[in-house]
DNA sequence: CACTACTTTAGAATCATTATAAATTGCATG
DNA sequence: CATGCAATTTATAATGATTCTAAAGTAGTG
């Protein structure tokens, strides 16, 4: 369970300053048991709720976009108009619920190794990203 | 190889007028061997280069997505900030090239077939995607 | 033709995100 | 513990992509 001087270290380590506002985004993002997966206006409306002291929007993008720069958060863009953040970087791939927009983590071992059998000349593979869709199934 | 009165047939089908900016839309987009991979943004460029008519953009924004609807066209999303459509409307997967912000596409044979050993109750899968992410090798 | 519904259009409106520049804060140093 | 400086935060403005609007144009039907 990560405490306040856990994420004063984890942020001192990675070159970020702990800021009362970077420690605020940090205990509600990564002190859960869960991964949580949100978009910037999930988080924008859950600290205003469950914070008394204000946190500006400009700084809400700014933190979250340092958090993915040192690898605290992933990105997952499911539509032009939608893009998620994850707070489990590990590799895994996702279900997107269609049908009320929830986005569920797959564990690795939830989706069989993934072989490519094309290459391309020069290149490398980077990553493998699946996004499984889901909806209801009446 | 698809000509105006193809593309006629084939708008009139879908309910779809066939007007002078979606057939000029239409021999753009499918008149091709290749598939094709584009943002509206690109799309607006060509029409303005390869086109002495002027089509506006918002009839651009309602072709595309009109096209979309109606099932010619696939949307794949990349990035917060980056969708692209794509002429090919099989079923097939996607490898992104991150040095160049190129998408290229995967015959379906190239990927392995994916099982996905997780299923959620009273829901079904409707799609699968796959995005390799690629770079340069050096 | 004439009518009607569909389509296109330019420009305005909207929305999320990013930039700006001034005020504030963290922290190393003396 | 005071000082100075760079990093950070902030409110607000700016941007840019997309959507809306409502007026003008067009296709297809009878």
């Amino acid at each position: 369970m990560n405490n306040n001087s856990g994420f004063i270290e984890k942020l001192r380590s990675s070159g970020l300053r702990p800021t009362k506002q970077r420690l605020e985004i940090c205990k509600l993002l990564f002190d859960r048991k869960k991964t949580f997966h949100f978009t910037i206006g999930d988080l924008s409306k859950i600290l205003k709720k469950e914070t008394n002291k204000k946190i500006s929007l400009a700084t809400i993008y700014n933190t979250v976009h340092s958090f993915k720069k040192k690898g605290y958060l992933k990105e997952i863009s499911v539509d032009r108009e939608k893009s998620y953040f994850d707070t489990n970087t590990s590799n895994h791939h996702h279900f997107l619920d269609i049908s009320t927009n929830e986005l569920i983590d797959l564990k690795e071992e939830d989706v069989d190794n993934i072989k490519i059998k094309k290459s391309l000349p020069g290149k490398k593979i980077k990553s493998i990203e699946v996004l499984v869709k889901i909806e209801n199934n009446n």
